[in-house]
DNA sequence: CTATTTGGTAGACGGCGTCAACTTGAAGTT
DNA sequence: AACTTCAAGTTGACGCCGTCTACCAAATAG
Protein backbone atom coordinates (compact mmCIF):
# COMPACT_ATOMS: atom_id res chain seq x y z
CA UNK A 1 0.00 0.00 0.00
CA UNK A 2 1.04 3.12 -0.81
CA UNK A 3 1.92 6.02 1.71
CA UNK A 4 2.90 8.54 -0.33
CA UNK A 5 0.23 10.75 -1.99
CA UNK A 6 2.03 11.70 -5.00
CA UNK A 7 5.44 11.26 -6.14
CA UNK A 8 7.15 12.70 -9.63
CA UNK A 9 8.50 8.92 -11.03
CA UNK A 10 9.21 10.42 -14.88
CA UNK A 11 10.76 13.27 -16.74
CA UNK A 12 7.77 16.50 -16.22
CA UNK A 13 9.48 18.31 -12.91
CA UNK A 14 7.33 18.87 -9.78
CA UNK A 15 5.41 22.28 -11.48
CA UNK A 16 4.17 22.24 -14.79
CA UNK A 17 3.59 18.81 -16.12
CA UNK A 18 2.23 17.60 -18.90
CA UNK A 19 -1.34 17.62 -17.77
CA UNK A 20 -0.60 21.22 -17.37
CA UNK A 21 0.37 21.49 -21.04
CA UNK A 22 -2.83 19.45 -21.89
CA UNK A 23 -5.31 21.96 -20.26
CA UNK A 24 -3.62 24.97 -21.85
CA UNK A 25 -3.32 23.41 -24.98
CA UNK A 26 -7.04 22.49 -25.05
CA UNK A 27 -7.91 25.88 -24.24
CA UNK A 28 -6.42 26.92 -27.70
CA UNK A 29 -7.96 24.60 -29.74
CA UNK A 30 -11.37 25.28 -28.44
CA UNK A 31 -10.95 28.65 -29.16
CA UNK A 32 -9.33 27.83 -32.33
CA UNK A 33 -11.85 25.34 -33.65
CA UNK A 34 -14.90 25.04 -31.04
CA UNK A 35 -15.81 23.05 -28.52
CA UNK A 36 -16.56 20.11 -30.72
CA UNK A 37 -13.68 20.14 -32.36
CA UNK A 38 -11.52 18.94 -29.05
CA UNK A 39 -10.03 15.69 -29.53
CA UNK A 40 -7.45 14.51 -26.87
CA UNK A 41 -5.82 12.96 -30.07
CA UNK A 42 -5.25 16.66 -31.30
CA UNK A 43 -3.92 17.87 -28.01
CA UNK A 44 -1.37 14.81 -27.75
CA UNK A 45 -0.72 16.02 -31.29
CA UNK A 46 -0.05 19.42 -30.61
CA UNK A 47 2.09 18.62 -27.55
CA UNK A 48 4.13 16.10 -29.52
CA UNK A 49 3.44 12.84 -27.46
CA UNK A 50 1.37 9.73 -27.82
CA UNK A 51 -2.35 9.87 -28.53
CA UNK A 52 -2.39 7.54 -24.95
CA UNK A 53 -0.47 10.30 -22.75
CA UNK A 54 -3.15 12.16 -21.78
CA UNK A 55 -4.95 9.68 -20.88
CA UNK A 56 -2.17 9.06 -17.94
CA UNK A 57 -4.09 12.61 -16.33
CA UNK A 58 -7.34 12.58 -17.66
CA UNK A 59 -9.65 9.34 -17.42
CA UNK A 60 -11.93 10.79 -20.25
CA UNK A 61 -11.80 13.73 -22.58
CA UNK A 62 -15.01 14.61 -20.57
CA UNK A 63 -12.23 15.49 -17.52
CA UNK A 64 -10.37 17.11 -19.21
CA UNK A 65 -13.30 19.48 -20.57
CA UNK A 66 -14.21 19.38 -17.00
CA UNK A 67 -11.07 20.69 -15.70
CA UNK A 68 -10.81 23.47 -18.71
CA UNK A 69 -14.51 24.34 -16.98
CA UNK A 70 -13.04 24.82 -13.83
CA UNK A 71 -10.37 27.35 -14.89
CA UNK A 72 -12.79 29.07 -16.59
CA UNK A 73 -15.62 29.39 -13.55
CA UNK A 74 -12.35 30.45 -11.80
CA UNK A 75 -11.10 32.67 -13.62
CA UNK A 76 -14.56 34.49 -14.49
CA UNK A 77 -15.08 34.74 -10.50
CA UNK A 78 -11.75 36.16 -10.52
CA UNK A 79 -12.89 38.66 -13.10
CA UNK A 80 -16.37 39.55 -11.13
CA UNK A 81 -14.26 40.22 -8.18
CA UNK A 82 -11.82 42.65 -9.43
CA UNK A 83 -14.22 44.32 -11.46
CA UNK A 84 -15.64 46.82 -8.36
CA UNK A 85 -12.30 47.80 -6.58
CA UNK A 86 -10.41 48.80 -10.12
CA UNK A 87 -8.68 52.17 -9.83
CA UNK A 88 -8.89 54.14 -6.19
CA UNK A 89 -10.68 51.26 -4.29
CA UNK A 90 -14.28 51.03 -3.51
CA UNK A 91 -15.36 54.57 -3.88
CA UNK A 92 -17.38 54.19 -6.82
CA UNK A 93 -21.32 55.19 -6.29
CA UNK A 94 -23.15 52.01 -5.43
CA UNK A 95 -25.21 52.02 -8.99
CA UNK A 96 -22.30 52.85 -10.92
CA UNK A 97 -20.22 49.96 -9.33
CA UNK A 98 -23.64 47.44 -9.91
CA UNK A 99 -23.72 48.80 -14.02
CA UNK A 100 -20.11 48.00 -13.76
CA UNK A 101 -20.20 44.82 -12.79
CA UNK A 102 -22.80 44.27 -15.18
CA UNK A 103 -20.44 45.42 -18.14
CA UNK A 104 -17.58 43.04 -16.69
CA UNK A 105 -19.95 40.42 -16.55
CA UNK A 106 -21.10 40.85 -20.59
CA UNK A 107 -17.42 41.98 -21.87
CA UNK A 108 -16.43 38.35 -20.36
CA UNK A 109 -18.60 36.81 -22.18
CA UNK A 110 -17.76 38.65 -25.03
CA UNK A 111 -14.14 38.05 -24.64
CA UNK A 112 -14.15 34.43 -23.79
CA UNK A 113 -17.20 32.81 -25.34
CA UNK A 114 -15.41 29.65 -25.38
CA UNK A 115 -15.60 29.78 -21.96
CA UNK A 116 -18.71 31.38 -21.50
CA UNK A 117 -20.41 28.89 -23.08
CA UNK A 118 -18.62 26.04 -21.18
CA UNK A 119 -19.78 27.52 -18.00
CA UNK A 120 -23.38 28.36 -19.02
CA UNK A 121 -24.99 27.37 -22.45
CA UNK A 122 -23.95 23.68 -22.45
CA UNK A 123 -24.50 21.16 -20.01
CA UNK A 124 -21.94 20.15 -18.03
CA UNK A 125 -19.56 16.70 -18.75
CA UNK A 126 -20.41 14.21 -16.13
CA UNK A 127 -16.95 14.72 -14.80
CA UNK A 128 -18.02 17.72 -13.22
CA UNK A 129 -19.17 15.70 -10.92
CA UNK A 130 -16.39 14.47 -9.21
CA UNK A 131 -14.48 17.33 -9.52
CA UNK A 132 -16.32 20.23 -7.92
CA UNK A 133 -17.44 22.30 -10.76
CA UNK A 134 -20.33 23.79 -8.37
CA UNK A 135 -18.36 24.57 -6.07
CA UNK A 136 -16.33 27.29 -8.00
CA UNK A 137 -19.82 28.17 -9.58
CA UNK A 138 -21.12 28.92 -6.39
CA UNK A 139 -17.75 30.99 -5.76
CA UNK A 140 -18.50 33.18 -8.51
CA UNK A 141 -22.58 33.54 -7.74
CA UNK A 142 -21.55 34.32 -4.52
CA UNK A 143 -19.55 37.37 -5.39
CA UNK A 144 -23.00 39.10 -6.96
CA UNK A 145 -24.69 38.02 -4.35
CA UNK A 146 -22.38 39.75 -1.95
CA UNK A 147 -21.87 42.72 -4.12
CA UNK A 148 -26.28 43.14 -4.31
CA UNK A 149 -25.92 43.04 -0.16
CA UNK A 150 -23.79 46.11 -0.22
CA UNK A 151 -26.50 47.85 -2.36
CA UNK A 152 -29.54 46.67 -0.62
CA UNK A 153 -28.09 45.81 3.02
CA UNK A 154 -31.14 46.02 4.55
CA UNK A 155 -32.85 43.01 2.32
CA UNK A 156 -33.27 39.28 3.48
CA UNK A 157 -31.36 36.71 2.42
CA UNK A 158 -33.33 34.64 0.22
CA UNK A 159 -34.62 37.45 -1.64
CA UNK A 160 -31.12 38.84 -1.86
CA UNK A 161 -30.58 34.95 -3.79
CA UNK A 162 -33.49 35.70 -5.79
CA UNK A 163 -32.27 38.95 -7.19
CA UNK A 164 -28.84 37.63 -7.52
CA UNK A 165 -30.06 34.98 -9.57
CA UNK A 166 -32.84 37.19 -11.83
CA UNK A 167 -29.37 38.80 -12.59
CA UNK A 168 -27.19 35.94 -13.47
CA UNK A 169 -29.80 34.49 -15.47
CA UNK A 170 -30.60 37.82 -17.55
CA UNK A 171 -26.95 38.64 -18.00
CA UNK A 172 -26.58 35.04 -19.50
CA UNK A 173 -29.48 35.44 -21.80
CA UNK A 174 -28.18 38.55 -22.98
CA UNK A 175 -24.79 37.34 -23.31
CA UNK A 176 -25.98 34.15 -24.94
CA UNK A 177 -27.92 36.28 -27.37
CA UNK A 178 -24.58 38.04 -28.46
CA UNK A 179 -22.88 35.21 -28.85
CA UNK A 180 -25.14 33.50 -31.14
CA UNK A 181 -25.68 36.91 -33.29
CA UNK A 182 -29.44 36.30 -32.55
CA UNK A 183 -29.25 40.15 -32.70
CA UNK A 184 -27.95 39.99 -36.22
CA UNK A 185 -30.39 37.55 -37.55
CA UNK A 186 -33.85 39.57 -35.43
CA UNK A 187 -32.72 42.04 -37.52
CA UNK A 188 -30.98 44.57 -35.34
CA UNK A 189 -28.70 47.01 -36.86
CA UNK A 190 -25.58 48.35 -35.19
CA UNK A 191 -27.16 51.12 -33.61
CA UNK A 192 -30.39 49.30 -32.30
CA UNK A 193 -28.20 46.81 -31.10
CA UNK A 194 -26.08 49.03 -28.70
CA UNK A 195 -29.44 50.74 -27.70
CA UNK A 196 -31.38 47.63 -27.01
CA UNK A 197 -28.14 46.26 -24.86
CA UNK A 198 -28.16 49.49 -22.50
CA UNK A 199 -32.35 49.06 -22.42
CA UNK A 200 -32.01 45.51 -21.30
CA UNK A 201 -28.75 46.64 -18.21
CA UNK A 202 -31.31 49.73 -17.40
CA UNK A 203 -34.19 47.66 -17.13
CA UNK A 204 -32.58 44.71 -14.57
CA UNK A 205 -31.04 47.79 -12.97
CA UNK A 206 -34.34 49.50 -12.16
CA UNK A 207 -36.46 45.98 -11.84
CA UNK A 208 -33.87 45.13 -8.76
CA UNK A 209 -32.42 48.35 -7.32
CA UNK A 210 -35.60 50.07 -7.90
CA UNK A 211 -36.91 53.62 -8.24
CA UNK A 212 -34.61 56.47 -9.91
CA UNK A 213 -36.07 56.44 -13.28
CA UNK A 214 -33.65 55.96 -16.64
CA UNK A 215 -33.22 58.80 -18.78
CA UNK A 216 -29.87 58.17 -19.00
CA UNK A 217 -30.23 55.35 -21.82
CA UNK A 218 -31.35 58.53 -24.28
CA UNK B 1 -32.77 19.88 -68.91
CA UNK B 2 -35.49 18.89 -66.41
CA UNK B 3 -38.55 20.41 -66.28
CA UNK B 4 -40.55 19.05 -63.67
CA UNK B 5 -39.03 19.91 -59.97
CA UNK B 6 -39.71 16.60 -58.18
CA UNK B 7 -40.56 13.70 -59.34
CA UNK B 8 -40.89 10.53 -57.13
CA UNK B 9 -38.83 8.21 -58.99
CA UNK B 10 -38.12 5.62 -56.78
CA UNK B 11 -40.40 3.86 -53.33
CA UNK B 12 -41.35 6.72 -51.38
CA UNK B 13 -45.11 8.18 -52.10
CA UNK B 14 -45.42 11.28 -52.61
CA UNK B 15 -45.97 12.76 -48.85
CA UNK B 16 -43.89 11.64 -46.34
CA UNK B 17 -40.81 10.53 -47.38
CA UNK B 18 -37.13 9.12 -45.89
CA UNK B 19 -36.48 12.54 -45.15
CA UNK B 20 -39.68 13.21 -43.15
CA UNK B 21 -38.47 9.78 -41.27
CA UNK B 22 -34.65 11.30 -40.88
CA UNK B 23 -36.08 14.13 -39.21
CA UNK B 24 -38.36 12.65 -37.08
CA UNK B 25 -36.18 9.87 -35.97
CA UNK B 26 -33.13 12.47 -35.72
CA UNK B 27 -35.72 13.99 -32.91
CA UNK B 28 -36.09 11.27 -30.96
CA UNK B 29 -32.11 10.32 -31.04
CA UNK B 30 -32.10 13.97 -29.83
CA UNK B 31 -34.11 13.20 -27.27
CA UNK B 32 -32.98 10.08 -26.19
CA UNK B 33 -29.28 10.38 -26.33
CA UNK B 34 -28.19 13.96 -26.71
CA UNK B 35 -27.28 16.92 -29.25
CA UNK B 36 -23.89 15.11 -29.47
CA UNK B 37 -25.54 11.52 -29.56
CA UNK B 38 -26.96 11.93 -33.06
CA UNK B 39 -25.12 10.17 -36.03
CA UNK B 40 -26.59 10.02 -39.17
CA UNK B 41 -25.29 6.70 -39.07
CA UNK B 42 -27.67 5.82 -36.09
CA UNK B 43 -30.66 7.55 -37.74
CA UNK B 44 -30.52 5.42 -40.97
CA UNK B 45 -29.60 1.92 -38.82
CA UNK B 46 -32.93 3.24 -37.16
CA UNK B 47 -34.77 3.46 -40.16
CA UNK B 48 -33.02 0.35 -41.70
CA UNK B 49 -31.50 1.95 -44.69
CA UNK B 50 -28.14 2.01 -45.29
CA UNK B 51 -25.71 4.47 -43.97
CA UNK B 52 -25.48 6.98 -46.90
CA UNK B 53 -29.17 7.19 -47.48
CA UNK B 54 -29.78 9.95 -45.56
CA UNK B 55 -27.14 11.50 -47.64
CA UNK B 56 -29.01 11.64 -50.68
CA UNK B 57 -31.68 14.30 -48.47
CA UNK B 58 -28.93 16.02 -46.57
CA UNK B 59 -25.79 17.13 -48.04
CA UNK B 60 -24.40 16.66 -44.17
CA UNK B 61 -24.72 15.96 -40.49
CA UNK B 62 -24.99 19.41 -40.03
CA UNK B 63 -27.67 20.21 -43.05
CA UNK B 64 -29.85 17.54 -40.80
CA UNK B 65 -29.32 19.68 -37.99
CA UNK B 66 -30.43 22.67 -39.14
CA UNK B 67 -33.54 21.35 -40.63
CA UNK B 68 -34.46 19.80 -36.68
CA UNK B 69 -33.72 23.12 -35.61
CA UNK B 70 -36.29 24.84 -37.85
CA UNK B 71 -38.94 22.29 -36.94
CA UNK B 72 -38.54 23.23 -33.82
CA UNK B 73 -38.26 27.16 -34.53
CA UNK B 74 -41.76 26.61 -35.89
CA UNK B 75 -43.31 24.44 -33.21
CA UNK B 76 -42.01 27.17 -31.09
CA UNK B 77 -43.66 30.04 -32.45
CA UNK B 78 -46.69 27.99 -32.67
CA UNK B 79 -46.76 27.35 -29.01
CA UNK B 80 -46.20 31.29 -28.46
CA UNK B 81 -49.30 32.31 -31.25
CA UNK B 82 -51.71 29.84 -28.79
CA UNK B 83 -50.46 31.22 -25.79
CA UNK B 84 -52.71 34.48 -25.55
CA UNK B 85 -55.81 33.12 -26.58
CA UNK B 86 -56.28 29.85 -25.23
CA UNK B 87 -60.14 29.53 -24.12
CA UNK B 88 -62.36 32.42 -24.71
CA UNK B 89 -60.52 33.81 -27.10
CA UNK B 90 -58.39 37.09 -26.30
CA UNK B 91 -60.66 38.23 -22.77
CA UNK B 92 -57.10 37.89 -20.75
CA UNK B 93 -56.39 40.64 -18.70
CA UNK B 94 -53.29 42.45 -20.41
CA UNK B 95 -50.77 41.70 -17.50
CA UNK B 96 -52.05 37.83 -16.79
CA UNK B 97 -51.58 37.51 -20.74
CA UNK B 98 -48.29 38.96 -20.81
CA UNK B 99 -47.34 36.45 -17.48
CA UNK B 100 -49.13 33.63 -19.32
CA UNK B 101 -46.85 34.07 -22.19
CA UNK B 102 -43.38 34.20 -20.42
CA UNK B 103 -44.82 30.55 -18.76
CA UNK B 104 -45.55 29.02 -21.92
CA UNK B 105 -42.00 30.10 -22.84
CA UNK B 106 -40.40 28.88 -20.11
CA UNK B 107 -42.92 25.84 -20.28
CA UNK B 108 -41.89 25.10 -23.54
CA UNK B 109 -38.20 24.88 -22.47
CA UNK B 110 -38.61 22.79 -19.48
CA UNK B 111 -40.27 20.18 -21.89
CA UNK B 112 -38.54 20.71 -25.05
CA UNK B 113 -35.02 21.09 -24.13
CA UNK B 114 -33.47 19.60 -26.60
CA UNK B 115 -35.28 21.74 -28.67
CA UNK B 116 -34.42 24.77 -26.61
CA UNK B 117 -30.93 23.81 -26.44
CA UNK B 118 -30.77 24.00 -30.22
CA UNK B 119 -32.44 26.70 -31.11
CA UNK B 120 -31.19 29.16 -28.12
CA UNK B 121 -28.18 27.57 -26.39
CA UNK B 122 -26.19 26.40 -29.20
CA UNK B 123 -24.23 27.94 -32.17
CA UNK B 124 -26.69 27.52 -34.75
CA UNK B 125 -25.18 25.30 -37.61
CA UNK B 126 -23.67 26.66 -40.86
CA UNK B 127 -26.53 25.33 -42.51
CA UNK B 128 -28.34 27.35 -41.03
CA UNK B 129 -27.90 30.25 -43.75
CA UNK B 130 -28.76 27.79 -46.78
CA UNK B 131 -32.09 27.09 -44.74
CA UNK B 132 -33.32 30.21 -43.60
CA UNK B 133 -33.45 29.48 -39.77
CA UNK B 134 -33.58 33.56 -39.12
CA UNK B 135 -37.03 33.31 -40.84
CA UNK B 136 -38.16 31.40 -38.53
CA UNK B 137 -36.40 32.60 -35.49
CA UNK B 138 -38.20 36.27 -36.60
CA UNK B 139 -41.61 34.52 -37.00
CA UNK B 140 -41.08 33.87 -32.74
CA UNK B 141 -39.90 37.07 -32.31
CA UNK B 142 -41.98 39.02 -34.14
CA UNK B 143 -45.44 37.65 -32.21
CA UNK B 144 -43.75 38.57 -28.91
CA UNK B 145 -43.11 41.92 -30.22
CA UNK B 146 -46.62 42.25 -31.02
CA UNK B 147 -48.04 41.04 -27.70
CA UNK B 148 -45.89 43.76 -25.99
CA UNK B 149 -47.15 46.50 -28.16
CA UNK B 150 -50.58 45.50 -27.21
CA UNK B 151 -49.91 46.31 -23.82
CA UNK B 152 -48.16 49.19 -25.15
CA UNK B 153 -49.95 51.11 -27.73
CA UNK B 154 -48.24 54.03 -27.42
CA UNK B 155 -44.66 52.93 -27.53
CA UNK B 156 -42.36 53.58 -30.24
CA UNK B 157 -41.27 50.41 -32.44
CA UNK B 158 -37.61 50.76 -31.49
CA UNK B 159 -38.10 50.95 -27.60
CA UNK B 160 -40.61 47.77 -27.76
CA UNK B 161 -38.04 46.13 -30.14
CA UNK B 162 -35.51 46.57 -26.86
CA UNK B 163 -38.28 45.38 -24.20
CA UNK B 164 -38.96 42.53 -26.39
CA UNK B 165 -35.15 41.77 -26.59
CA UNK B 166 -34.91 41.85 -23.06
CA UNK B 167 -37.46 39.57 -22.44
CA UNK B 168 -36.50 37.36 -25.16
CA UNK B 169 -33.07 36.80 -23.28
CA UNK B 170 -33.75 37.39 -19.92
CA UNK B 171 -36.44 34.05 -20.09
CA UNK B 172 -33.97 32.30 -22.50
CA UNK B 173 -31.06 32.73 -19.36
CA UNK B 174 -34.09 31.72 -16.50
CA UNK B 175 -34.89 28.66 -18.92
CA UNK B 176 -31.03 27.72 -19.42
CA UNK B 177 -30.52 28.00 -15.58
CA UNK B 178 -32.84 25.50 -14.91
CA UNK B 179 -31.72 23.73 -17.58
CA UNK B 180 -28.52 22.93 -16.42
CA UNK B 181 -29.76 22.55 -13.24
CA UNK B 182 -27.84 26.11 -12.13
CA UNK B 183 -30.28 26.37 -9.60
CA UNK B 184 -29.29 22.82 -8.23
CA UNK B 185 -26.02 23.51 -7.78
CA UNK B 186 -26.09 27.13 -6.47
CA UNK B 187 -27.46 25.50 -3.61
CA UNK B 188 -31.14 26.61 -3.95
CA UNK B 189 -33.74 24.03 -2.50
CA UNK B 190 -36.73 23.45 -4.05
CA UNK B 191 -38.73 26.24 -2.09
CA UNK B 192 -36.13 28.77 -3.07
CA UNK B 193 -36.29 27.95 -6.80
CA UNK B 194 -40.26 28.32 -6.95
CA UNK B 195 -39.72 31.65 -4.86
CA UNK B 196 -36.90 32.41 -7.13
CA UNK B 197 -38.88 31.79 -10.19
CA UNK B 198 -41.45 33.94 -9.47
CA UNK B 199 -39.41 36.73 -8.13
CA UNK B 200 -37.70 36.60 -11.53
CA UNK B 201 -41.00 37.08 -13.71
CA UNK B 202 -41.73 39.46 -11.94
CA UNK B 203 -38.94 41.34 -11.97
CA UNK B 204 -38.94 41.44 -15.60
CA UNK B 205 -42.63 42.05 -15.39
CA UNK B 206 -42.42 45.31 -13.73
CA UNK B 207 -39.47 46.43 -15.65
CA UNK B 208 -41.17 46.24 -18.86
CA UNK B 209 -44.28 47.20 -17.58
CA UNK B 210 -43.55 49.22 -15.22
CA UNK B 211 -45.66 50.76 -11.84
CA UNK B 212 -47.89 48.35 -10.04
CA UNK B 213 -45.79 47.12 -7.53
CA UNK B 214 -45.36 43.04 -6.86
CA UNK B 215 -46.68 41.93 -3.59
CA UNK B 216 -48.53 39.03 -5.28
CA UNK B 217 -44.98 36.84 -5.31
CA UNK B 218 -45.12 36.47 -1.46
C1' DC C 1 18.49 -4.96 -4.68
C1' DT C 2 14.15 -6.02 -5.72
C1' DA C 3 9.10 -4.75 -6.06
C1' DT C 4 5.91 -1.51 -7.04
C1' DT C 5 4.04 2.31 -8.98
C1' DT C 6 3.78 6.00 -12.37
C1' DG C 7 3.99 8.08 -16.88
C1' DG C 8 4.95 6.95 -21.31
C1' DT C 9 4.44 4.09 -25.83
C1' DA C 10 2.18 1.28 -29.77
C1' DG C 11 -1.64 -1.32 -31.54
C1' DA C 12 -6.38 -2.67 -32.16
C1' DC C 13 -11.51 -2.06 -32.17
C1' DG C 14 -15.64 -0.06 -33.24
C1' DG C 15 -18.15 4.19 -34.42
C1' DC C 16 -18.34 8.32 -36.80
C1' DG C 17 -18.77 11.70 -41.19
C1' DT C 18 -18.01 11.67 -45.74
C1' DC C 19 -16.19 10.68 -50.65
C1' DA C 20 -16.54 7.54 -54.61
C1' DA C 21 -18.41 4.14 -57.45
C1' DC C 22 -22.03 1.22 -58.67
C1' DT C 23 -27.10 -0.27 -59.22
C1' DT C 24 -31.92 0.39 -60.01
C1' DG C 25 -36.14 1.81 -61.42
C1' DA C 26 -39.43 5.49 -62.49
C1' DA C 27 -40.20 9.14 -65.58
C1' DG C 28 -39.68 11.84 -69.94
C1' DT C 29 -38.34 11.96 -75.01
C1' DT C 30 -38.46 10.57 -79.53
C1' DA D 1 -41.41 0.68 -77.64
C1' DA D 2 -36.82 1.72 -76.98
C1' DC D 3 -33.69 4.90 -75.08
C1' DT D 4 -31.90 8.43 -72.04
C1' DT D 5 -31.79 10.66 -67.73
C1' DC D 6 -31.45 11.07 -63.13
C1' DA D 7 -33.00 10.83 -58.27
C1' DA D 8 -32.67 7.42 -54.60
C1' DG D 9 -30.48 3.58 -52.69
C1' DT D 10 -26.55 0.38 -52.16
C1' DT D 11 -21.63 -1.18 -50.67
C1' DG D 12 -16.97 -0.04 -49.75
C1' DA D 13 -13.21 2.68 -48.39
C1' DC D 14 -10.59 6.49 -45.87
C1' DG D 15 -9.24 8.99 -42.06
C1' DC D 16 -10.57 10.75 -37.95
C1' DC D 17 -12.15 9.93 -33.10
C1' DG D 18 -12.47 7.84 -27.97
C1' DT D 19 -10.97 4.23 -25.53
C1' DC D 20 -9.31 -0.68 -24.10
C1' DT D 21 -5.27 -3.65 -23.65
C1' DA D 22 -0.66 -4.68 -23.54
C1' DC D 23 4.00 -3.54 -23.10
C1' DC D 24 8.06 -0.58 -21.39
C1' DA D 25 11.09 2.31 -18.56
C1' DA D 26 12.43 4.81 -14.81
C1' DA D 27 12.00 6.45 -10.21
C1' DT D 28 10.88 5.42 -5.64
C1' DA D 29 9.90 2.37 -1.35
C1' DG D 30 11.12 -1.25 1.40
Amino acid sequence: MSKNVATSPHASNGENSVKEACVRKAMEVIAEKGLEGLSLRAVARALGISHQAPYKHFPSRDHLLAEVTRRCLIDFAQALRTSGANDEGDALPPQQAMRKLGETYIRYALENPLAYRLMFSTPWPEAALELDLSRDARAAFDILVERISRLKPDTEGTTLRADALFIWTAIHGIAGAIESNAMQYLDFDAGEIEQALGHAMTLIDSAVFGAQQSETER
